[in-house]
DNA sequence: GTCTATAATTTGATAGAC
DNA sequence: GTCTATCAAATTATAGAC
């Protein structure tokens, strides 16, 4: 598979930031999850905020991938895979990156919070897109209401270690669309 | 006035945990905040750990006292007041305080950890028992899904520097009880 | 690409003088 | 109650060997 390092520093550094935070972690951790010297990733990323940009451009993308196209299927459909993504990311026992990121957006570096904002500038989009489709009042309010409380949700799941907590917030949401 | 050194402390605490999270200030922050050294800070709270205790308890006995009882007037008036109390902290350019520290909550101390459970507790029952007096569906899926798009709108509205997307989901919430 | 070595700074915390 | 002095550990980062 060949994964190569870079990648495999991408993946832990994920699983520390949604578990611990952008704070929470340091290139010790990182180094010591990844079996080779904390020197050794400045090669990869130059910088702490290097990579933090990266983690969440990444998040971004892969969160795009997973989710698809906002036109496809009926918009209970969209909505349905929306919240699933999420549900998934609690499954693995963490929270969403950008989330995560988001609390302490006032704490990072710049090319960190604005790639943390362009996660949630996507979703409002994305969502936006869906709800005008399903014509269930205005699209623009419903995105962003959908999106604070999937994000609140899985923060007060983690809190509580109950998952039902964010799955009772995730039927709710979706009731939003038949 | 004669506040006292640990009343500022705290006071001052907060404002760094609501703006950089737990693990976003130090003692020496603090200190130079306070106008005396870091050390001074271990004779009113021996650990780190015991501040953000204190903090998370206060801020909930604070937040109690702010919103009143639950049984205080009608049921929109009290979700009213529990909105208002979200909109002054936002209006301060503060997060909740628990509602960051709980995206942290896997990297703070126990102690800290289970003071930040109580306050999501505490307003869990607080709003279950104004959708109880409401009688407009299952109120513990209300309570909880109202607790989280409060949270999660405060911090997007953070990430995205605009109150507004926390006072369209306030409206929105609202909207849950006539 | 990864290592060792090192640097400069910061962190939470303690001891003891005043 | 606050200070100075000190500590051990951790942090991000760089230089240069291999």
């Amino acid at each position: 598979m060949m994964t190569g390092t870079r990648d495999l520093l991408l993946d832990l550094a994920a699983t520390r930031v949604q578990t611990r935070g952008y704070n929470g972690f340091s290139f010790n951790d990182l180094a010591r999850d990844a079996g080779i010297k904390a020197a050794s990733i400045h090669y990869h990323f130059p910088t702490k905020a290097d990579l933090g940009q990266t983690l969440a451009e990444r998040y971004r993308k892969g969160f795009a991938a997973t989710i698809g196209a906002a036109g496809d299927g009926t918009p209970s459909d969209a909505l349905g895979r929306f919240v699933a993504a999420f549900a998934a990311t609690l499954d693995q026992g963490r929270m969403c990156l950008c989330g995560l990121m988001g609390a302490e957006v006032r704490d990072l570096p710049d090319s960190v919070a604005i790639e943390v904002a362009a996660f949630f500038t996507f979703c409002q989009q994305w969502l936006e897109a869906v709800f005008t489709r399903a014509k269930a009042g205005d699209a623009a309010t419903s995105a962003r209401h959908t999106m604070a409380a999937l994000e609140g949700a899985l923060m007060m799941a983690q809190v509580a270690r109950d998952p039902r907590i964010f799955h009772d917030v995730a039927a709710e949401v979706r009731r939003a669309i038949g």
